[in-house]
DNA sequence: CTAGGGTTAG
């Protein structure tokens, strides 16, 4: 929805410009900036181009912003060897990027974990004279963290501080994500303490970020109560501070109350990422509860979302084995039409149900579904 | 105001 609101609004903008254009007069570099930086969102890069084109037709020379948000958008969407190819151009046309565009190149590269790369142009960024500030160190230090170089992480962080840039809460987000991310969950902690003592906020992604965490370990106790400190602390809660602790509840079979949780997440306006929904039906399969299972899955189709095929495998050998065997075709030909296959241990036990029960019908009907009629 | 930290599942 609101995806489509942001399309149109692009579009809508694009429009004007081309009225106004028509009407001989050129708006500022603002205007096309913010219009290239929309389509780049939308991956409409014929749109972007032209965009460019325009502007130096129209002598309005694209600048900093303007490629930045070009360099910066093609990263993000999974385009980075674009991105730097678009940067290499700049460079070579005699374009001297700045420190801002240096670091956006940078963190693209860390992103891509092309972490040579992006060392070769913090380099070559201070062989410019711009010395890193904390943008482009919290950068850096991501990218190591990222490809599990604590080494080399911690020591930038020292010399960002040796430097005289203040510890802030992005830098130890910055940390704390990458120890999580490798399983260092405790150091993580540590330093989530640590944040207390210095007196350094402590916002929505430090929380997210351990919470997170501490679930991957299997720690709901703590993950709990450090959502219940998210809330003490008058926090708003996103999607992604429920969404771990929903997954670790229905793993260890504590469902009813992560349906708990989902049911606190409805009632303040979030919505659940498609993946909650998979974790709630295998929960409820987990502990039998094959008719909520499949009320769950309904759900899921009314809302036109798509289980994942490992979650129908789990609901249909549930609902065979309570004997609910329509249900299970229902869910058989859902996964067949999308093109899902069964695994060998769910065609198993259905095959076992349907001889043990020499059920003829649903064997019919299974071959048919089989054959695609 | 336009650069940095999270967010799926694999």
């Amino acid at each position: 929805m609101r995806l489509c609101r942001v399309a149109l609004r692009v579009s809508e903008g694009y429009e004007l410009l081309r009225q106004v254009l028509v009407n001989g007069l050129v708006p500022e570099n603002a205007v096309f900036n913010k219009l290239i930086s929309g389509f780049c969102k939308e991956k409409q890069y014929t749109r972007v181009s032209e965009l460019l084109h325009t502007m130096i037709a129209k002598n309005r020379v694209p600048d900093n912003y303007t490629y930045q948000e070009v360099i910066n958008w093609l990263c993000k969407k999974g385009k980075g060897l674009e991105g730097l190819r678009v940067f290499n151009d700049l460079k070579d046309r005699g374009y001297a990027p700045d420190i801002a565009m240096y670091t956006t190149m940078i963190h693209g590269l860390c992103t891509m974990g092309w972490l040579g790369e992006a060392r070769k142009l913090w380099f070559e960024m201070i062989e410019k004279g711009f010395h890193p500030n904390e943008y482009t160190y919290n950068t850096m230090i991501h990218g190591f963290c990222k490809i599990d170089n604590f080494e080399e992480a911690k020591i930038l962080y020292k010399e960002m501080c040796n430097k005289g840039h203040k510890e802030t809460t992005v830098s130890y987000n910055t940390m704390m994500t990458g120890l999580c991310l490798h399983g260092r969950t405790d150091e993580a902690y540590r330093l989530f303490q640590e944040m207390h003592q210095k007196g350094i906020v402590r916002d929505l992604i430090t929380y997210n970020t351990i919470i997170q965490g501490f679930c991957k370990e299997g720690k709901i106790v703590e993950s709990m109560n450090l959502f219940r400190e998210l809330l003490a602390q008058g926090l708003q809660p996103s999607t992604y501070s429920y969404t771990p602790l929903i997954q670790k509840l229905c793993q260890v079979g504590a469902v009813q109350e992560a349906k708990g949780l989902w049911n606190d997440m409805k009632n303040i306006g979030l919505e659940p990422i498609v993946g909650t929904h998979d974790y709630i039906i295998i929960g409820l399969c987990d502990q039998g509860d094959a008719a909520e299972g499949m009320e769950w899955f309904i759900e899921m189709l009314n809302s036109k979302l798509k289980p994942k095929q490992e979650t129908l495998g789990r609901l249909v050998e549930c609902l065979t084995q309570r004997d609910r065997l329509d249900d299970s075709l229902l869910v058989l030909e859902f996964m067949f039409r999308t093109g899902y296959a069964l695994e060998k241990g769910v065609c198993h036990s259905l095959v076992n149900k349907l001889c043990w029960e020499d059920n003829h019908f649903v064997e019919t009907c299974l071959g048919e579904i089989l054959e695609g009629k």
